[in-house]
DNA sequence: AAGTGTGAAGTCTTTCACAGCT
DNA sequence: AGCTGTGAAAGACTTCACACTT
């Protein structure tokens, strides 16, 4: 009886815990993955707040503060355990299964998509290429045939597709979310430049490559301006 | 003597203004610049808040904040004029100029940023093209002739290369940014999966394919794990 | 009447600094 | 002696709600 209720317990706190991890944290946690992932490489088994927070570049409070949403994880004195700290983390992003993605587009963005090979030993494995148009579809890119977008109804179902990554041209991305959508995937990685409407429930993310230059240019013309006038913030460094 | 000290005043106070800019806004002006385009190319002379915000999927306050940070450039009762305000995000981000840019790295994913063309529209010019490889070394890539990686100081000198673009393979990408920076350049965007060290005064921006993709896969989890429970927060859509 | 611009309140994130454990 | 884990303080960002202008 009181086996059972201590259990319960531990289940209800368990779950509490993983949903409040906060957005920029998690935001935080595949690096630090990617980081362990590179001492696991290098044979390195334990490693302290400081040091993994400067292979990240941010600061050591901010990891340890990070960490500790997800559990109590190192040990005082001496560090986190290399091994046994990716694998939490893994746990933590849903990342001891493994994700099917579907990239839709297979033009140069979408061709360096399915030729990236960083996704498969992160958890994430590209099941599908998909492509609108006729002289494109069967063609084999990086050991995959490319197949009709039409299909992607049966072959989301059929490969359990969770993610759908759109590289698709601007003026057809939102027919094509609409699509992808439909066929009852929930994620949307979306690299087109134009913001798409989707129902609640639907998550999506935005990678615009023409942003990120642009907000590097702000700064850029800032420091410019502020060596013009006097004093330049000289160590302006982004995170 | 009085028209010269008021003038003295405004350049003093449209710098200041300038530098308050909040991180969080910045990188939310292209993609209202963005927006902005797609109105002018409907003719669209004039827009409300309200209207442009969902655009862009933000609230109408977190819009008229943001503008807010640049000046009163819109009528009250009337809302903004689309030209007027889309060359005062130009101005703000510094997109009056053009800004060239070299992509070092010419694998999958740097023909696929040499080929994008949302760059030229948007004030960013690709003006080299590099890499260290000899076979790819001569070979025109989106009209562009690819040269060798070493030349770089000379060609950043010569063509005023502002930001450079890495899209190098995760192991040789710190030798690169350090070559990058030994060339002058100070604004990197960097695409390999690895963080990279450079001096202060040199801005980084990164962005990782995988680690989107983990972010997505993190919600996803969530969701089907507060739907195993009981009561699923189903209407969760990210920014 | 309509819609901006903005103080003030509320929320989220980061940093500080130190108690607590090994 | 050293390094984590974390309350509490500080700071950044978002939302509210309404005075103000056209």
């Amino acid at each position: 009886m009181v086996g059972r209720e201590w259990k319960a317990v531990w289940v209800v706190g368990n779950a509490t815990e993983r949903r409040d991890i906060p957005d920029a944290t998690v935001s935080r946690l595949p690096e630090y993955l990617r980081a362990l992932t590179t001492l696991i490489e290098q044979g390195v088994a334990s490693v302290s707040s400081e040091e993994l927070a400067s292979m990240v570049g941010v600061s050591s409070a901010k990891l340890r503060k990070d960490l500790s949403y997800l559990g109590s994880y190192g040990v005082r004195g001496v560090g986190y355990d290399v091994d046994h700290l990716s694998y939490q983390i893994s746990l933590a992003l849903g990342l001891t299964r493994t994700w099917a993605i579907a990239i839709v587009g297979m033009g140069n963005l979408g061709r360096a998509l399915a030729a990236y090979n960083g996704f498969a030993s992160r958890g994430v494995e590209v099941m599908a290429l998909l492509d609108h148009h006729p002289s494109v579809i069967g063609t084999q890119i990086a050991g995959l045939t490319v197949e009709p977008f039409a299909d992607l109804p049966r072959i989301a179902r059929e490969r359990g597709i969770a993610i759908a990554l759109l590289a698709t041209p601007a003026r057809s991305t939102q027919e094509v979310a609409d699509a992808v959508v439909a066929a009852g995937i929930t994620a949307i990685l979306n690299f087109a430049p134009i913001s798409i409407d989707v129902p609640g429930g639907v998550q999506v993310r935005n990678v615009d490559l023409a942003t990120e230059v642009q907000i590097l240019a702000f700064h850029q013309q800032q420091r410019a301006r502020g060596s013009a006038d006097a004093a330049g913030a000289l160590a302006e460094v982004l995170p």
